[in-house]
DNA sequence: CGGGACATTGAAACGTCTCAAACGATGTGG
DNA sequence: CCACATCGTTTGAGACGTTTCAATGTCCCG
């Protein structure tokens, strides 16, 4: 993740207003009108579809530093809610508009984001298009890793098995199973449910690389 | 698809170059330095990977229009080649990074033309998550039939059942039984494997939309 | 007109989904 | 402070649908 420089941050400190909120609100919601897009400054928060089946697909999970408020014909299309407790830059498009027109090197610096985003969400078409379950989980323990400060064995969990399992577009049943597969095979191991332990690495990477 | 204005075509017609490419033409390859960016003017592309399985994953098929040219670190991340013959503008990126300092509106035209793309890609993963062949192929077609002229009840498939099975993540197996089921079922007919008739519009929109 | 790639069809195997039930953790009210 | 209700997680058994392997059929291009 790329982040601002000072002097941009500054730019948009004076259009920007700090919101936070506790876990489980919601941000916004999808199909009202997109008066603004955020910044994550801390915590998780996770953007979803209600599909007319009934079922939830997770498209995205969101870090410190992501960029959100995806509109299309002036409304959201996705409905976001915090995971963890968060903190957020909430700016009004109309006043974000106007800045990157005179500021053509944020606006740059926003191209790169939305870019940044495109390439993640081209990964994740990789990752949920994988057959087997494991894998996908794999997968998904590496990109929570990529996010968490230092690559040590330990590897926090903030989201519920059913986030991960609207994430994967598996049933939480598979998620479970996964895991304790991963478990049994000594690759990964679950201390509580929010937290994991790479075991073994080499196998570890082997398995997330097996696409 | 938003096109661009006369004056910005023309702006960047002076930094762009006119390529044609026959059936099957690789137009840039992934891992390879990313000097230029590109737009479709005519004709069809697909961006795909080959992943380490030795399985191809079609990320996208691109119309007249559509930018691409996804580079991460300097390289190209997919591969892109010409599905049917076609004609695509490249512009270095240097010039193009100039151009777009200059022009911060022609700027925020490539900030939307990229968020179309996310949705896009978004919009995709809701399709390949669905567990139905049928249910995924008619999606699809769909998807062609918005990038054609009138929405008539032929549709025209440029590309093989093997392309359309790794852009959805099937066999092209699959693929040909979904086809086989849809026509079975008096939905969609096919009078050769590169056109499709929808025979029945309301079934079909909500096969479709049975996500 | 032949060759080769593309497309279709058949049969068995594999893996997730669904339905069901037991188990555990969490937070609230008595 | 404990009992209880609720939600999230785990585990079990059968059903469903795609994958895989194999063979045949078809179309297009040289």
């Amino acid at each position: 993740v790329q982040l601002l420089t000072e002097r941009q941050q500054l730019e948009l400190g004076r259009i920007a207003t700090e919101v936070s909120f506790r876990a489980r609100a919601i941000v916004h919601r999808a199909h009202t009108a997109a008066d603004d897009i955020f910044f994550v400054d801390q915590g998780v928060i996770k953007s979803f579809r209600d599909l007319p089946s009934g079922k939830r697909r997770i498209m995205t999970f969101l870090f410190a530093g992501d960029v959100f408020g995806l509109a299309e014909g002036g409304q959201y299309v996705n409905t976001t809610q915090a995971v963890t407790p968060a903190r957020v830059y909430r700016i009004p498009y109309a006043a974000l508009a106007d800045t990157l027109r005179r500021d053509s090197e944020l606006d740059v610096q926003f191209l790169y984001k939305v870019t940044h985003e495109l390439r993640e969400s081209q990964r994740r078409q990789i990752v949920v298009t994988r057959r087997d379950a494991p894998g996908r989980l794999a997968m998904f323990l590496r990109l929570l890793e990529h996010h968490q400060a230092g690559h040590s064995v330990r590897i926090d969990i903030p989201m519920s098995r059913g986030d991960i399992a609207d994430y994967l577009s598996l049933s939480p049943e598979a998620v479970s199973r996964a895991a304790a597969r991963l478990s049994h095979e000594g690759i990964v191991s679950f201390p509580s449910a929010h937290v994991a332990h790479v075991v073994n690495r080499a196998r570890f990477e082997r398995l997330a690389d097996a696409v």
